[in-house]
RNA sequence: GCGAUCGUAGCUCAGUUGGUUAGAGCGCCGGUUUGUGGUACCGGAGGUCGCGGGUUCGAACCCCGUCGAUCGCCCCA
């Protein structure tokens, strides 16, 4: 690499290859279930005004306070590339008067910023899948919510991964907790590891999860959420249950699981590895594949009258880690090369290519190269992972023209395809010659 | 923001206690090969050893700095 050239941006990926295809795979995946749910589809900004971010996700959290990318516009106007979907598309539901719609819901996916230190399953720009349902108060849209998470990462074959659940309870459930968690852990500060002693002020909750033994030991006894819920609450996350297990959704109780974002209410859910399984071990030590939540606060931090919602988005990069290596081929569609023996044979070989790609309707593809010719390129193509090729001979004989070798099935099933397709080329290239 | 490990050809990597002209495989280019299915044969091009400084008669190798990558902490998807 010329020291002249500039290098990537850090923490942004060129994806190429397998790793492409596995994102490719992840996000048709995504676009077939979420139409089979019928969720409709949205484009949003990019960036966005950063108090669309700052209000809605609260300034106090690690996203807004430290991980933000900012900057001024020519007019002096601080924006942000978005580093999460949730706050554009309710500054969208408001400023589009989308309330009409409710309940409303849609599903997009796209890039993603967040300044944070890369490492395995976490980069700078990161892309995820998202799904809303705005203006739905009732439980049931968690349930469907969580059951289209459930059935994507079921289509797409991921293993021992499992739904954890919780309840944040509603608004005063959620501060009367705090409040007792901060309580609890306030009289013990001094021998709470310094992130927790820090987390007391900013994000008691947190402390739940830490990892530091130091902590752990006090985060049996801690305060429940159970303990404060109401009776609202308590049948609404009983309705989300009971819902779930009649869907077949299987999960598990989390009462730990706490998110980092200010606008969670009620329902709270992540799917997570198994410990010990080989999900766990592809994602390094990144644990979440998808997450999110009931949002009912949101729209008022923006502004906006009282609308209950639900959510999740999933990291593409982390779902794809989990959906197989470079062995795992996404599309079985047969690939046909068409190679021209000999450089004269090269315009005759491109017009009976451009004839075959007319002629598909997606049940088989034409793979094709612009230099060389023979066997060469034949084993370019092979190397390729071409099923069959099709070589074009220089010879008087038009009947004779044509000759098909199938590389990679050597059945005689997979090579009556081929002629199959072959079949449908006009007349002169009818006749051809080949094996099996 | 903190910590650990690592930067040699387009890619994956060798390179001895510091010692002549830095190697291999794959890929690429050219030639031979008319093709049985990710193993044909012959030849060729390609590297200021991440960058800057220092030690030394001599540095890819030792020291300092810097940039980057990877992995972990924090946090998150």
């Amino acid at each position: 690499m010329s020291k002249n050239t500039p290098q990537a941006i850090r923490g942004t990926q060129d994806i190429f290859g397998a790793d492409a295809e596995a994102f490719a795979f992840v996000v048709e995946t995504f676009e077939r279930v979420r139409k089979l749910y019928r969720f409709r589809r949205v484009e949003m900004p990019v960036f966005e005004k950063t108090e669309v971010f700052s209000r809605a996700i609260g300034e106090t959290t690690d996203v807004v306070s430290k991980e933000m990318y900012s900057f001024e516009d020519r007019g002096g106007e601080s924006l942000t590339l978005r580093p999460e979907f949730t706050a554009g598309i309710a500054r969208a539901f408001l400023t589009n008067g989308w309330q009409q719609h409710a309940p409303l819901k849609v599903a997009t996916h796209g890039p993603l910023f967040r300044y944070e230190r890369p490492q395995k399953g976490r980069y700078r720009q990161f892309h995820q899948i998202d799904a809303e349902i705005i203006g739905a108060a009732e439980p049931q849209a968690d349930v469907e919510l969580l059951a289209m998470a459930d059935q994507v990462i079921r289509e797409l074959g991921i293993q021992g991964v499992t739904l954890h659940l919780n309840t944040l309870g509603d608004g005063e459930t959620r501060s009367a907790w705090r409040a007792a968690l901060i309580d609890y852990f306030g009289v013990v500060k001094g021998e709470l590891s310094e992130d927790s002693q820090e987390r007391l002020e900013k994000n008691p909750l947190r402390i739940l999860d830490s990892k530091d033994p130091r902590d752990r030991k006090f985060v049996a006894d801690a305060p429940k959420i159970d303990t404060f819920l109401s009776d609202e609450a308590q049948a609404f996350f009983e309705a989300v249950t009971n819902g779930l297990d009649a869907a077949g959704v299987k999960w598990v109780r989390a009462e730990s699981l706490v998110r980092g974002l200010d606008y969670y209410r009620h329902t709270a859910f992540e799917f997570i590895p198994d410990e010990g399984s080989e999900a766990a071990s592809k994602l390094g030590s990144q644990s979440t594949i998808l997450g999110g939540g009931r949002y009912d606060g949101l729209m008022e931090s923006l502004g906006g009258a009282p609308t209950p919602a639900v959510g999740w988005a999933a990291g593409i990069e982390r779902l794809a880690m989990l959906v197989g290596g470079p062995e795992v081929s996404f599309d079985p569609t047969p690939v046909l090369a068409v190679i021209p023996d000999s450089p004269s044979m090269r315009a005759e070989a491109d017009r009976i290519a451009a004839h075959l790609r007319s002629l598909s309707s997606g049940d088989y593809y034409i793979w094709s190269a612009f230099k060389q010719h023979g066997r060469k390129l034949a084993d370019k193509a092979k190397n390729d992972g071409v099923d069959a090729i099709l070589f074009v001979r220089d010879v008087p004989d038009v009947d004779d023209r044509l000759h098909l070798t199938n590389v990679s099935a050597p059945s005689e099933e997979a090579m009556r395809e081929m002629f199959y397709v072959l079949a449908r080329l006009p007349a002169p290239y009818r006749a051809l010659s080949g094996e099996n």
